[in-house]
This record gives structure tokens, C-alpha cells and sequence, in this order.
DNA sequence: GATTCGTGGAC
DNA sequence: TGTCCAAGAAT
């Protein structure tokens, strides 16, 4: 359906060239490639997440462990802090293991996709990308927004995750020798800033002459089956103040927030509501509630705080004291972040924020 | 293949 | 307000 001699990835190259973002962890297009280290990190980060959110950890990771090394050598609790806030937390413990595994093979990234597909927290995508970005590798790189580009420009109406085999197979058809890394890149920029999910911007499409599924309603494109409705869960944290310090947790290294400080809670999950069960016997005050919306389930949870005076019967394994002056460094996820505000903010009208 | 993993911004 | 969704991986 297109008379020019220029091939999808010349044309896709060429707009890539004068249209591409800027991003603190891109070389610019056709330049040197960045550091293995910065083209992994920030496409770890970049897993489910906007670049926007992406930025500002970034930087902090790169200023305060510049090198893969630094970032193996350093303490587990302190890369753990620094993630708190980008969610998806089994992504801090898998660059924990993925940088002392590179660290362990003398410091240099693998520079195939095989074995980059080895590494702890490289799946299928990310794997390319460093693969194609930092090395230069031919690999077929498969994100949401190629996913999306690609079933408009081959109008493919299974849905997904059924239609990812043959996604990654025009991919792959489409993938160029030269340029590899830009191409990936320049698909997802495609993706992000003209074939958007809403109102796609086909007018300023350098493939809009090739798309099957522009004149068919771009936006019907992928087709997704229906999600599951969102459960609603209600559970406690429990709040313990003594001496300016307050008492947090570690959360156990699998599951929801794993690895991460917390606040103790009442076992409340994606499965069910908490016990009401408090660390220690004694009066808990109401101190209100916070809602949080994770992927799989909405949840409510009320802040009980202490009002007993003999936190002698807490186990110093559980947990430690932790000052209020620097509870922001202690690195707690967002969910107990807004509940330590509640209570820090002297919220005692028992009113409920949300999020 | 289906589930279970956060969070914040856009609309 | 609710809904969608973003450079997915591990199990």
C-alpha cells in the first residue's frame, strides 16, 4: 500500500532522526552508545513505569553508584531505600542480584541477548533493548508501545497476550542490521508520542502509509480481553511512637512491597482483609484511614496508633526504632509513606486521605 | 497461559 | 470520581 522505494525502518529511522525524545539515559541518535550500565538500569526502571516517574531515580542512582560495582558493593538496605517510591519492588532486589552477579564476572555487562537473558530481572524486553541499545545487537525489541504500533500497522485483531509470537516475528522482520538500538528506541518514541493509545496523531505518522488498521480505527488496536473487577480490602497499620522514634518493619522478601521497611500491619492482602491483630496489647487510638489502589486490589487501610507506654515486649528482630526527623530516608513505599503523614501531620480529625 | 507483583499522571 | 496504562518479570 505504499509506492516509495524507502522501507518501514529507513522511513521509521529518518523520523527518529529529526522527532525523538531526549532522555537522560539516550545517546543521541546515530552517536556513541551509552554505558551498558545507564542503558540497564534506566531500562529496568523503565519496566511499567513512565519516563517522567523514571527521571529523578535516575539520577540519584547514577550520582550516588556511578558504576555497576558501586552499585554492587552497596548496602542492600540502601538501594532498597532508594527505589521506595517506583514501585514494583522485586525490580530493586533483582538489580541487587543482577549488579554482584556482573560485579562477580569482573564488571562488564554480556553483550548478547542471550546472555543478558540470564541476568536476574532481564526478561524477553529488556534484555533486547540492552542487547540492541548498548551493543548494537539485531534484536527484536518488544514493549507495549511496539505491541501497539505494531497491531495498527498489521491490523491484528487477536488479542493479547495471545498475539505476542506473531507481534515479535514483524518485529523481528522489520528489525534493521544497522541502527538496531535507534530503531527499538524510535518505536517506543513512535508509540509514546504519536501512536498513542487515545487518539493516535496518524497525520504526523512516518508509517501512516503502511498501516493496515488506520483506516479500520487505529484505536481499536491491540485488542485486550476485559480485566478482572478490583477486589476491596480494608487492614491496619499500627503506629508505636516513643522518644521521637518510631517503630517500623521489614517486610518479608517475597510478596507485596517485599524486602521493603514498613509499618507493622494486621496481615491485611490481595487475598484478604487484616486480623485487626496489633503488636502489642494495649489502647490503639483511630488515627484515621489512607486508600491505596495497587494493580490488583483496592485497599483501606486505618492507622492505629499506640497510646500504652511499654514497648518492652517488641522483638528487636522484627523491626528497629527509626527516628522522626529522618523518616524520609528510612525508604518506606508509598503506601506507608501517606500513612506515616497521616499521623505526623497530627491528622487527628480521623479523616481519610486518598490517594 | 494466568497471576502477582506499585505508582502517578492523563483524561 | 473512575479508568486506563506506562521501555515487564517471575512464577
Amino acid at each position: 500500500m505504499d509506492a516509495s522505494a524507502e522501507t518501514i525502518p529507513e522511513k521509521l529511522l529518518g523520523w527518529y532522526d529529526a522527532h525523538h525524545r531526549s532522555l537522560p539515559w539516550r545517546s543521541p541518535p546515530g552517536a556513541l552508545p551509552p554505558d551498558p550500565y545507564r542503558v540497564w538500569l534506566s531500562e529496568v526502571m523503565l519496566q511499567q513505569t513512565t519516563t517522567a516517574a523514571v527521571a529523578p531515580y535516575f539520577a540519584k542512582f547514577l550520582a550516588r553508584w556511578p558504576t555497576v560495582a558501586a552499585l554492587a558493593a552497596a548496602d542492600e538496605g540502601d538501594v532498597k531505600a532508594a527505589w521506595a517510591g517506583l514501585g514494583y519492588y522485586a525490580r530493586a532486589r533483582n538489580l541487587i542480584a543482577c549488579a554482584k552477579a556482573v560485579a562477580a564476572r569482573g564488571g562488564d555487562f554480556p553483550d548478547s541477548e542471550a546472555e543478558l537473558r540470564k541476568l536476574p530481572g532481564l526478561g524477553a524486553y529488556t534484555a533486547a533493548a540492552v542487547a540492541a541499545i548498548a551493543f548494537g545487537e539485531r534484536a527484536a525489541v518488544v514493549d507495549a508501545n511496539v505491541e501497539r504500533v505494531i497491531t495498527r500497522l498489521n491490523a491484528i485483531a487477536i488479542p493479547l497476550p495471545q498475539a505476542r509470537t506473531q507481534i515479535l516475528g514483524k518485529v523481528d522482520a522489520i528489525t534493521p542490521a544497522d541502527r538496531p538500538g535507534d530503531f527499538a528506541q524510535a518505536m517506543m518514541d513512535l508509540g509514546a508520542t504519536v501512536c498513542t493509545p487515545r487518539a493516535p496523531r496518524c497525520l504526523l505518522c512516518p508509517l501512516s502509509d503502511h498501516c493496515a488498521g488506520r483506516s479500520l480505527g487505529p484505536e481499536k488496536f491491540p485488542v485486550k480481553l476485559a480485566k478482572a473487577a478490583k477486589p476491596q480490602r480494608s487492614g491496619q497499620a499500627f503506629w508505636i511512637e516513643q522518644d521521637d522514634q518510631v517503630w517500623l518493619t521489614r517486610r518479608a522478601n517475597t510478596g507485596m512491597l517485599g524486602g521493603m521497611r514498613a509499618l507493622p500491619d494486621d496481615g491485611w492482602s490481595a487475598r484478604g482483609d487484616g486480623d485487626a491483630q496489633a503488636p502489642l496489647d494495649g489502647d490503639w487510638t483511630p488515627a484515621g484511614s489512607v486508600r491505596h489502589g495497587f494493580t490488583h486490589f483496592d485497599l483501606d487501610l486505618q492507622l492505629m496508633v499506640y497510646s500504652g507506654a511499654d514497648c518492652s515486649r517488641l522483638d528487636p528482630q522484627q523491626g528497629e526504632w527509626w527516628a522522626l526527623g529522618r523518616l524520609d530516608e528510612a525508604g518506606l513505599p508509598t503506601l506507608f509513606a501517606k500513612a506515616a503523614r497521616l499521623v505526623t501531620a497530627g491528622a487527628a480529625t480521623g479523616r481519610t486521605i486518598g490517594d
